[in-house]
DNA sequence: CGCGGCTTTGATGTTCATCAAGTAAAGTGG
DNA sequence: CCACTTTACTTGATGAACATCAAAGCCGCG
């Protein structure tokens, strides 16, 4: 759902990411002139695989996944956005439909720049494109290893990556509130809904962690990033 | 190991790339001053994970590995470049340092060019800038997807995967000499070489290819192909 | 109230890693 | 050039890890 511009303007912004830092005056109002701020709520589609990419995703508030179905149909999550994420950046300049679907898993706010605003600032400003280049590199970079060290890990690994990855990388907390099943749990780290409960209980039974429904709370974080790289 | 430059200038380098083809004379000037040809004999080490990068790699001829150490130690292979590509993109504006190491698995020959050209040419060239983001969210997403179909398919379906890879991307024929020993295919899709060898048995047994040493021919492409997807 | 979706636990069979052992191929030193 | 070592490859047997099947409890919602 699109609402009003929020009445600050870009430049005084307080989410003014690193990458629009660098910008003259001028050029900011590139991006102001294609910039729209929507809302969508918990469950909401934000954009789906096959689409065609119309806007620079900024997640201002909130978070959202990424999700794919491959060649067999199978649903597989590719990973989790967090507020200050530039979302689908990866096949923004690669591809003309998003590869992924973005859905929001709580309630998120986000800041969608016109993709030609974007594409006219790369050709004009060398630093933007650097920015841009780095941002890139970087989450490219972090996705794959995810996946790489992933694979060679067994499931209760996997469950000790992923509370790690909601308490360090998303809530900064070692108490937060999963806003995700247990089956989307299993489609991001490749397991059956059966083996996340059983793994996750087991955690419970040996003091590890508590759960309380969507609930978790770390008790023993070492031991839980023992169990991540040796489980 | 260091050879003197090709005759050729890269104006009319035969291998000029896309990237390089929107270049002025004088952008493409820059390139050249930092360019330096190199040979590397299979086997050989071009890059090692943790070194300082200084060059932007385009593989002229031949063929390389990608692969790392992940935190337990254990070894895994990212992937095969082929002729043309630009290896170790992904973390060149990221990272000052490599993250994989490159080898060569065959007679390579390689373009190097200073980082420091390239990083001037970003800055300079808008559109040199935007197909460089091009190319390289092409290939995080190339490298992106494979991991994650991968990671769907039990062993006799990744096997299939990587005989259609080598066959189709790599060397264009049904027919063709494997590069990489029985234990780096485990390495490149997660499994050990028993079962490596177990499934390549199984499918010289049932009429699907042929071997004989590092030969492999196909015989049943479209078996293969079904085994891929649903194997 | 009853229906469907999410969660949980137990039982069972399949897939795969591991262990063991042996063969072939390739390098090494006398 | 031949004994010797090493490395890659191959097959079989066994047990551990995991998917699948089955059944039941829980909870929100019409």
């Amino acid at each position: 759902m699109k609402i009003s511009c929020n009445s600050e303007d870009c430049r005084n912004c307080s989410l003014r990411s690193t990458l629009f830092r660098s910008l003259t005056t001028e050029e900011l109002m590139v991006v102001e002139d294609g910039k729209e701020i929507f809302v969508a709520g918990k469950g909401e589609v934000i954009a789906k695989q096959g689409d065609l990419v119309r806007h620079f995703i900024y997640l201002r508030d909130g978070l959202a996944k990424l999700s794919r179905r491959n060649t067999e149909g199978h649903e597989q999550i590719i990973g989790i956005a967090s507020p200050l994420d530039f979302i689908g950046l990866l096949s923004l300049f690669s591809s003309s439909t998003y590869q992924y679907t973005i859905t929001a898993i709580e309630d998120t706010e986000l800041c969608m720049v016109n993709i030609g605003a974007v594409e006219q600032l790369v050709l004009k400003s060398g630093t933007f494109a650097r920015t841009l280049l780095e941002k890139m590199s970087i989450v490219s970079n972090k996705l794959l290893n995810t996946r790489l060290e992933l694979n060679t890990r067994q499931l209760r690994g996997r469950i000790a990556f992923i509370i790690l990855m909601f308490a360090d990388d998303v809530y900064k907390s070692n108490t937060f509130s999963l806003p995700i099943s247990r089956k989307e749990i299993g489609d991001l780290i490749d397991m059956r809904v059966e083996n996340v409960i059983r793994s996750l209980s087991e955690f419970r039974k040996d003091g590890i962690i508590r759960i309380e429904g969507t609930t978790i709370e770390i008790l023993d974080k070492p031991m839980l990033e023992w169990l991540m790289l040796h489980g």
